[in-house]
DNA sequence: TTGTTATTACAACAAAGTTGCAATAATATT
DNA sequence: AATATTATTGCAACTTTGTTGTAATAACAA
């Protein structure tokens, strides 16, 4: 439905994403916030920012959501076709600028795609 | 841990992807299956495929584990790499002979991704 | 045929997410 | 500024997906 009034709790869920550049899974904000939010909230709010083009989300490797800001979303159409990368050493998961191609396939109609890359981020490889 | 007796189980849920060449979600092998198995049994037994390279398993869009034949793997080592795609009209998954190639990414390791396309499927596009 | 133990069923549990609804708070209206 | 309207929140109860412990069962080796 998309937010339509400034709320405490807008803010302090936009807040988490600002002050952090990575995604942020569910349950992470869920245990940051339990004090602050109830976690109906939380979701509810989460889905509202996705509507509103302001965040993106994605299932992690865990099966659970993920979510991370935008970066030239609309409201009426999301850009978010980028990959995402999870380092398997610290769980961190990051939006990548990296471009993947992905090739026509005969008789079939490809409309979106998730990528998911795992490996070792740049602190953990050392 | 992989499996070591052959036992009606393992026939009964083998039987399935014989039957069908697309994946196939825990949730709807245990709804065909259930008069017949136990869910724990079916989710231990689809980890035993798993471990002896004889099914791979991934996450849809949805968040729910699927399972489909390996093609080219052994107990020792999964070559499962493939893309997924999934059809948004009927909801059907299946393995992608396709190949994708994922780019080098400064300062990070690259130890495997996965790749769900989703579009419209051969049946669908019509 | 018997003994060993991998496998299964069952019940109870756990984690992630959803729903309904009354109370609260943001903001539009007076 | 006070009040009315309704979006938003919190809470409890629930659902779905998956896991764990354990006693009973069934593969299969001896």
């Amino acid at each position: 439905m998309g937010v339509v009034r400034k709320t405490k709790s807008i803010e302090l869920l936009l807040n988490e994403f600002k002050t952090q550049s990575t995604a942020i899974s569910t349950i992470e904000l869920i245990k940051r916030l339990n004090s602050k939010l109830n976690k109906t909230t939380i979701y509810r709010v989460l889905e509202n920012l996705v509507d509103d083009g302001i965040l993106h989300t994605f299932i992690g490797q865990d099966g659970i959501k993920w979510y991370a800001m935008c970066r030239n979303c609309t409201k009426s159409k999301h850009e978010d076709l980028h990959p995402h990368f999870e380092c398997i050493e610290c769980g961190k998961i990051d939006c990548l600028k990296t471009e993947v191609i992905i090739p026509e396939i005969q008789n079939r109609k490809i409309l979106s795609s998730q990528i998911l890359i795992q490996g070792m981020c740049e602190k953990c490889i050392n």
